[in-house]
DNA sequence: AAAACGGGGGT
DNA sequence: ACCCCAGTTTT
């Protein structure tokens, strides 16, 4: 192992916090405090206090959502309730009714349970470790940080979803933050990140923690970052491996969803001439109310290409005297929930039964059952991959 | 319509 | 200690 070495990507160090830390230039801290004093914002309704309680408020109504829609909630909720005193000894209904339109409720009831707890273990005073906050309810570990720094200048540092953001980008941290792996390395990040300790540490905490916040809301944000067009308004941006890899599109990385489970079908494309049977589909569920191809039961797997062809003959002699069977198509059509691989058998009727045993069965079975010539695929709602396979798309020959 | 989000809760 | 969810907005 090499001792010390130059720059290194920190996708070389796969698990090592110390290494995800050495990634952080030493005077990252003080370019974002800089940063912030002159180009970060200064004049929301919860800055420029250190009244741990508005803090606080301002924290929770922050959490999942944005600024523009907390400033009037903000300042209403402040209004009426001024402090945590008075929070604890409001009514529920009250503290709802404030919080009405904002969502989230389970964040107002943890608010009001919050005051409570203040008032009764620490007398209305809020502590200011972090780790004391962050066992209060509705205070995880990056709120808690945040309050600590904002109302008491604490050396402890955020990472929400803006600065997971940041650090992915400025550092090139490849995978999802949302994974245990990569969040611990970001945490220690955030460590090292921090504003050297020193006599202006607590100015320097408040001007940080609002910088990497501004930085993520306002220059480094997830559709077009400023840097793409305007560099120099980010002073991060001759640090940032995104930037400079081009990676700004594909970091942070998106997380990777579940393979959407596949299902499997056979249809049956039963021919007489141009014409072809159709099935009205039920009104619920998949392609609810559109005419469909008739499908034979689910088969067992693996699949058996011959036992189709075979099941597909005795569906059709249901129809009359079906005269061949053969598969002809296979097509994947994906949903929201799930991907559908459709097998298409197509029979051929020599005849069909008479018209009153068909017709009969038809009109039993609630008009279920049509035929219709490909000619006219145009006058039936049909599911899109069923009316491509009929139109000729899949296997033109064939149709 | 699909992704993201900070904390809580359950296992 | 881990995994997943709830509930809502944004892209």
């Amino acid at each position: 192992m090499p001792r010390r070495s130059t720059i290194r990507s920190t996708t070389d160090c796969a698990a090592a916090p110390d290494c995800a830390a050495s990634a952080v230039p030493p005077d990252f801290g003080a370019r974002v405090v800089q940063w912030q004093r002159r180009h970060g914002r200064h004049d929301l309704p919860w800055q420029n206090t250190r009244d741990p309680y508005r803090i606080w408020l301002s924290e929770i109504m922050l959490q999942q959502t944005q600024v523009s829609a907390v400033i009037d909630y903000y300042q209403r909720f402040l209004a009426r309730l001024p402090t945590v005193q008075a929070l604890a000894d409001a009514p529920a209904d009250e503290v709802m009714a404030l919080w009405a339109g904002l969502g989230y409720y389970s964040r107002a009831r943890n608010l009001h349970r919050c005051a409570k707890l203040v008032v009764q273990q620490y007398g209305g005073h809020f502590p200011s470790d972090p780790a004391l906050l962050a066992e209060l309810p509705g205070i995880g570990r990056s709120t808690a940080a945040a309050i600590a720094a904002f109302s008491a200048g604490v050396r402890a540092p955020i990472l929400d979803g803006n600065v997971k953001r940041v650090f992915a980008r400025c550092f090139g941290v490849h995978g999802h933050p949302g994974e245990k792996a990569i969040e611990n390395r970001m945490w220690a990040m955030a460590e090292a990140a921090l504003p050297a300790p020193g006599p202006r540490q607590s100015d320097d905490m408040v001007a940080y923690t609002q910088g990497l916040m501004d930085l993520g809301a306002t220059v480094c944000s997830r559709g077009k970052p400023a840097c793409l067009d305007e560099p120099a308004r980010c002073p991060l941006s001759d640090l940032c491996v995104a930037r400079r890899e081009g990676l700004t599109a594909v970091l942070p990385t998106p997380k990777t969803r579940a393979p959407v489970p596949e299902r499997s079908t056979v249809m049956v494309v039963l021919r007489h001439g141009r014409e072809v049977l159709l099935r009205l589909r039920a009104d619920s569920g998949i392609w609810g109310g559109l005419w469909s191809l008739p499908e034979l039961p689910v088969p067992a797997l693996p699949f058996d290409a011959e036992q189709a062809e075979d099941d597909a003959l005795a569906f059709g002699r249901a129809f009359g005297t079906p005269a061949r069977a053969a598969m002809v198509a296979e097509m994947t059509h994906v949903f929201t929930h799930f991907r559908l691989l459709i097998r298409a058998v197509r029979v051929d009727m020599a005849a069909l039964a008479l018209r009153d045993a068909g017709g009969a069965a038809a009109q039993a079975a609630q008009e279920q059952w049509r035929w219709l010539s490909l000619d006219r695929l145009d006058e039936l709602g049909m599911p899109a991959p069923v009316r491509k396979l009929l139109a000729g798309e899949v296997v033109p020959q064939l149709f």
